[in-house]
DNA sequence: GAGATTCTCTGACTATAGTCAGAGATATGA
DNA sequence: TCATATCTCTGACTATAGTCAGAGAATCTC
């Protein structure tokens, strides 16, 4: 059986099998389309620009499907107060009653799933589950080429820096450290990536070509984002870059509080090297030659 | 996060990533009910009456859908030879073709939930995709108490026979082994399983009152169902049947050439004792007892 | 304050999905 | 051979899902 033929098969059984779960509103005296409403309405309520975008609905439907919801006594849609265009809907008591019965079906389908089977069964299934999550999770990250003084860069130095002063004995003062310019790491001195999942920001890395070699920098992942192949998605790319540009090795300095950050380093195939530069927060330099290890 | 909102969870994510396989068929100038007809029919063709059981569709609405499907000239539908009030349905050079197509597109979405990953990630990723396929699989499987003169009992009596004719040295002759008699495991004497997968039968035990013990006979799993814990649930099953009779002890009579099996029972708590009937076919005697050792 | 824009609602429309009750042709059993 | 059953098709019907074009009210911009 092929990669795909089981790709496939797994998603034949599984839609099939745990798929199942979607359909606890089939089956009420509801159209699927009211259900789904009812089921993604945020207990706070929510004006119904938003409920459309984030389902992906016609203006003129949402108001007949919510008229239905209404006339059963489920929601209430009234006027925003700052904005008397705009409306807001929200579940009435009734109809978070409502809410919860399906949740409490759905929760009775999934314990299902896993009545028939003994303790260690479910421990394999759910730890497999688990597995199948952060590596389709992990499919969802894309890595994206943004512009180093934008939001997105901003935002990761950000937790970057603040990574690096809750792991530092000493702390991190981002001042103390040799300056990175926004220049060195844009085109064409070099290039700044950011990882994106589900429109977040959750890893970031940049390279500074010096002709024949080039130096990665700030490479950071999220908390939220861990175990997922990130950094080692963002190392590679970055060489990539670097090689594209002429680099037949790329360097990086590193502090010995960042035990993980050292041993990826090492499994990438980095080695150590005599220091390069006077970074003060750095205790390890290291190398890789992308040629294949000719000098 | 219990193990419920971990399956819950789980089925949030795939049905979002890798339901998208099943909607091949939407974005093409096809309704879902045509497609899912293109796709399901076999390729040497099917009588229409199978077709509706099979898709569970209204005998209207078929035809309807095969008139479309006819139109594009996909498929074609003519009368059956025997019977000439039954039609049958079958692709015809464009409709392989046309499937064909769709198979290829499913594959592209399949692959590219690869894509994105590294090779020892698309290895775990297959691994556990495995993993949640063999145990959900396993969930769907469910013991039936059976007629033993019935024919689910004596399909898998003959089929437990071939395995052991296959294993044994000597090969295996129903006759010259100690008789069971239909009567003795069914009600009130004794009692027959056997495990069901998708109307399939893949599995059987018996269980043989006498008093405060009972034997445990002819227990066997398809090859195709091994690895889903079904000998272990049936063993269960029939161990509590036998306490519900009151017994204190099962016992059970193997062959050195299943050793599989031998661990089985030992990993159950069963312990080897002499020999307790004069089976020429066994070299071991197992007693597990019920009451948790007391005697 | 006028004009443009935003937001929701209404009415009119289409396609899909599905159900139900026969009609007509064929096969089967007594 | 006749009554009964089986199989497919047709016509009539319903509900859902969804689209599109304004109308009317409120807000924003100049």
């Amino acid at each position: 059986m092929t990669e795909i033929e089981q790709v496939r098969r797994f998603n034949r059984l599984v839609t099939q099998r745990v798929g199942v779960l979607d359909d606890e509103y089939l089956g009420r005296a509801r159209s699927v389309g009211a259900s789904r409403l009812l089921w993604e309405l945020p207990p706070d309520g929510a004006d119904l620009r938003s409920l459309r975008a984030r389902l992906g609905l016609d203006s003129g439907y949402l108001t007949r499907l919510l008229g239905r919801l209404q006339a059963e006594g489920l929601v209430r849609v009234d006027v925003d107060r700052d904005d008397k265009r705009v409306r807001r809907a929200r579940l009435t008591a009734a109809g978070r009653r409502e809410r919860e019965t399906l949740d409490r079906s759905s929760d009775a389908l999934a314990e299902s799933l896993l009545a028939p089977l003994s303790a260690g069964q479910r421990r394999r299934l759910l730890a497999a589950m688990a597995d199948v999550e952060q590596l389709l999770t992990a499919g969802l990250a894309e890595l994206r080429l943004v512009d180093p003084g934008g939001p997105l860069a901003t935002y990761c130095w950000e937790q970057y820096f603040a990574t690096l002063n809750a792991a530092f004995d000493a702390g991190f003062d981002p001042g103390a450290s040799r300056k990175v310019d926004v220049a060195e790491v844009s085109e064409p001195h070099g290039a700044t990536l950011v990882a994106m999942l589900r429109e977040e920001p959750v890893g970031c890395g940049s390279v500074k070509h010096h002709g024949d070699w080039a130096e990665v920098k700030r490479v950071w992942v999220a908390p939220s984002a861990r175990g997922l192949g990130l950094a080692r998605r963002i190392m590679s790319e970055l060489e990539t870059l670097a090689a594209e540009r002429g680099a037949t090795a790329v360097r990086l300095d590193t502090n010995k509080a960042l035990s993980a950050a050292i041993s990826l380093y090492r499994g990438l195939g980095y080695v150590e090297i005599p220091a390069y530069n006077d970074e003060p927060y750095a205790h390890h330099w290291f190398e890789k030659r992308l040629d294949g290890g000719k000098s």
